[in-house]
DNA sequence: CTGAAAGCGCTTACAG
DNA sequence: CTGAAAGCGCTTACAG
């Protein structure tokens, strides 16, 4: 009951008698609120200063805010992730929140546990990196804090924020590229998952593909293959695809990673890129630029679509309730996966 | 004053009641405390059952645990941290742990300012991977929270644990592999940084390496090369030591990461590896596998580090004090890179 | 503009 | 074995 410093923790109340103000005050200066004078705001401001104050965000999460934001991806392999990620950091850069990351290693049931976990620990927001949960169950986390998805195609009546690259146009582009460039038995390699739904972004590029397939008049060769989860899986599918009697004479995959795979299993198999096999990823990551893979690719500015998630997550934490949808039109870099002497 | 349920949330009182005891007896039971009856803490846990109760972390944490360990990785490229990571995930799996990351991008500030969000969040304990801090300010953070570090050798009377390979071994089995096929002109292509310290492992390896290179008479070849932060500059540096008048006849990267920029200049360059160049990694990450590349590295067994890693940061919340050092034998995994016809 | 006091949901001695 | 009560460090109405 007695003023005793337990130990020698510098909490808001040792700012307070420091700066001869009441903790209340101290709070109001911490939070930026309203209603005090600048006199006071300057003293509080060098005591903590001095006294080397830092909040303690367990006691500032009991009633308000954790400046904390939750960043949900799949996995860490994926380098595409941490392009989202570094744009996400420069739109936080002169604020106080902090990014927090949770991999979910592709589990739907790792994703919701994290989630929870994120949750209980009072953060602010969500982003959430193509999410493997069903798209109801977005919904119901969004119910309990704001959420921003990247790379999930948000239904009417959304109770969040999106941001997405045309997934339906940049599988389009591939298509038209690959049948511009000669080729006619274009495979589109996606990802094996339990539940498809219309909302991922793989079912959005798989609509793209077809759509485009039939408007080149190459219906009777559309075929969709679908990588399973590990890269030994995922090599044995491809190689039955090179293998098979009717060979595809490009691959279009949903994600460079993917798009790796199939490069080492056509260089195993001595089949000649681009001249056999055409090979495209989605992505556009930095490993594409490598000569041995020299991968063509689509982009889609993951930077951005960090930075805006970012801005509409906050957004939405300060108050804003209705969703927000925002989209970036993919672009197609062309490498020697494709075309040959390109570099 | 009264007991008011404000919103629906179900706290630990609202599980009192429910089961009929005291909150002191569900929290008891939440801690797997000593002193409660196998029939209360049955009563207790069907309560929290049936109301679906999730404890509050920001409120624990005002007492005891917020059972949050951090983890902390200089960036998202490097696949080795997704190795380690599934490590710890696999020593956590049963308990009520969660971990959360943080990525500092390389930057020595942002790694400061990472751990002190997660100090201040009141996480349980860090992992802290290939720490770019000066030893000292490690040994300080210790000295806040419990501390565990991969990839950082540490100086006697560290007050922290810590897991590595024998990054000296590892680099002395890459020289010593080198120079039986027939390699005379080994350099080593280290990390560039600020401020070099023997606990880095950059360092171990190049010691490793010039010890190495001495023992086999190739004292004169010994040459060592700093690889900047990106990936242009990198490739940069490298196209300039294989463009030299005296081009070196093998290189060893600290990292596969820049293992694979080195074959991206060899390729562009013209050069054949493994006959005109061999190159040799560290980490054996998946992308060695890739046909593309078929890069020789050392296996340092990420998971296993991971895994230690975990155990020993418990074992240091639960109150170990005596620093722990966990040490894994390297293993030099073979591909063509470094050897012609290896597959 | 400023501050006293209640309360957020837990844990921790301490008594019983 | 069980529980009443204080307290962790903040924020939030509410008075002044």
């Amino acid at each position: 009951m007695a003023p005793r410093p337990k130990s020698d923790r510098v909490t808001i109340k040792t700012v307070a008698e420091d700066a001869g103000v009441s903790v209340a005050a101290v709070s109001k200066v911490l939070r930026d609120a309203y209603g005090v004078s600048e006199s006071l705001r300057a003293r509080v401001r060098a005591s903590m200063e001095k006294l080397g104050y830092r909040p303690h965000t367990a006691a500032r999460g009991m009633r308000g805010q954790t400046y904390t934001l939750g960043f949900l991806i799949p996995d860490m392999h994926n380098p595409f992730f941490s392009d989202i990620f570094s744009g996400v950091n420069v739109a936080l850069e002169r604020t106080q929140y902090q990014t927090l990351l949770g991999v979910s290693q592709s589990a739907t049931s790792m994703e919701v546990a994290l989630i929870e976990a994120m949750i209980d620990r009072q953060m602010d927001g969500l982003i959430v990196i193509g999410p493997r949960m069903l798209s109801r169950d977005v919904m119901e986390v969004a119910a309990r804090i704001p959420t921003v998805t990247i790379g999930h195609h948000p239904t009417p009546g959304a109770n969040f924020d999106s941001v997405n690259n045309d997934d339906h146009l940049g599988a389009k582009l591939v298509v038209q590229h690959l049948v511009a460039t000669g080729h006619k038995h274009v495979v589109y390699l996606s990802q094996e998952v339990a539940d498809r739904e219309h909302t991922m972004v793989t079912t959005q590029r798989e609509i793209g593909y077809r759509e485009a397939m039939q408007e080149a008049g190459l219906g009777k060769f559309i075929q969709v293959a679908y990588a399973p989860q590990t890269s030994r899986e995922t090599q044995s599918v491809v190689r039955h695809l090179l293998q098979s009697r009717n060979r595809p004479d490009a691959i279009f995959c949903w994600t460079d990673f993917i798009g790796l795979e199939v490069l080492s299993v056509a260089k195993e198999l001595g089949l000649n890129v681009p001249n056999d096999l055409a090979v495209v990823g989605y992505d556009n990551t930095s490993y594409c630029d490598l000569a041995q893979n020299a991968m063509t690719s689509i982009d889609q500015s993951g930077q951005v679509l960090g930075l805006q998630a970012a801005r509409l997550l906050i957004e939405r934490i300060k108050g804003r309730t209705e969703a927000e949808n925002y989209t970036v039109t993919p672009r197609l870099v062309v490498r020697g996966s494709s075309v040959p002497n390109t570099g």
